[in-house]
DNA sequence: TTGAATTAAACAAACGTTTAATTGATTTTT
DNA sequence: AAAAATCAATTAAACGTTTGTTTAATTCAA
């Protein structure tokens, strides 16, 4: 069961460790933040790195359940599938950005790769979803005859590219010091915008 | 000056940088894996801090050249070109795998924002370069009138979905759990083809 | 003999974690 | 209903390591 205190000093941490790293971010610095004591964190969660399981577990659930009612509408076709995981998958991540990147600092290190057994399970459907879509309509011949893994990886590296690093996406679209990719409604439509004109354009026969 | 030690130790640290990160990595830890005395890392570069900064100066010069060469080259389309720069990017990401992720780890922490600007100096050169010639082809209207700065998201979004998490590459294209995406020819045509194949769908007018 | 290179040792600070004492509310016993 | 017992929650303090860094002595080639 996750109290109102675990689950206050489990956002807390999120928050942490997306600014400073799993390494960078000490249990006094989480402490603090999340005001309480020290001692609470292994009380709680026994150990650093039990905490960060229990994050992935506690937020692995709120990236689940749209997709597969996505898959079984039978009144969509294969492209409006699309658009609709595309539209879904950005605005979840827009919902939980520090979520999603420190899922990905942490898939980052070469090391760890037991820990990563868990997090690597969160993708394994989602992508099984997108997968199973897109093989569908090559079969249905509305598709063209497309690479579904690394069409999977343009989508969601596209999205990651301009979601995961504020000062990459930035520089890349030429914008002011203050600007917010995840915040930014405009960038967010314009994002939308694109994935859906490129996988139009690569998926779509004509 | 780069004298052959500097240089060595340098190269421990992004080996060492890319398997545990950097906050992850001690002093002791590089010292022994590059063979040297605790204290020489700090003899040479003053701190781990601008050990940092100095692997970035060092290694950065090895991303820049090729590409103004490419832009230049008045024989190549502006298709031809952005097949060029497809290659030449996959090939130097492969040359420098533990570098690149090391990048790539620190532009995910959202503390740092100071430390990134040397790291983005890099980037902005190589986009600019792909920016011009997506800009041109479109103004030459052999183009569509794409988002080109999306698109570039697209494209080194893509590479770096597959190379930078060797767990979530595995995950994504089924393979077994010794697959190494950095050293396998046969995936990296794949990638190119891919690359190619939707850039091409995606750009080109009919 | 000079000065850079290298070393082992030590430094204070910060780290994750544990301990032992105390609180405070709930339950059990009188 | 009052008193006692119980147990999770919370605390300040301390634990032993490890951290990045510095020092002071020593090596070694010029």
């Amino acid at each position: 069961m996750i109290t109102d205190k675990k689950e206050h000093i489990m956002n807390a941490a999120i928050e942490l460790f997306a600014e400073k790293g799993f390494e960078g971010s000490s249990i006094r610095d989480l402490a603090t933040r999340a005001d309480v004591n020290v001692a609470m964190v292994n009380y709680y969660f026994g150990s650093k790195d039990k905490l960060f399981e229990a994050i992935v577990e506690y937020k692995a659930s709120f990236m689940r359940g749209k997709l597969d009612e996505i898959e079984a509408n039978t009144e969509l076709t294969e492209i409006e599938k699309i658009d609709a995981i595309i539209e879904n998958y950005v605005a979840k991540i827009l919902s939980n950005p520090s979520f999603h990147r420190v899922l990905h600092q942490e898939l980052l290190m070469g090391d760890r790769e037991a820990m990563h057994e868990n997090i690597i399970k969160v993708f394994v459907r989602n992508t099984k979803t997108l997968r199973s879509i897109i093989e569908q309509g090559i079969k249905k011949k509305v598709f063209k005859k497309v690479d579904p893994e690394l069409t999977m990886a343009t989508l969601i590296g596209t999205i990651n590219q301009v979601m995961l690093s504020k000062a990459l996406c930035v520089m890349l679209i030429n914008r002011e010091n203050d600007f917010d990719p995840y915040t930014d409604r405009s960038f967010r439509d314009r994002l939308i915008k694109h994935l859906k004109q490129i996988m139009h354009s690569y998926l779509l026969n004509n």
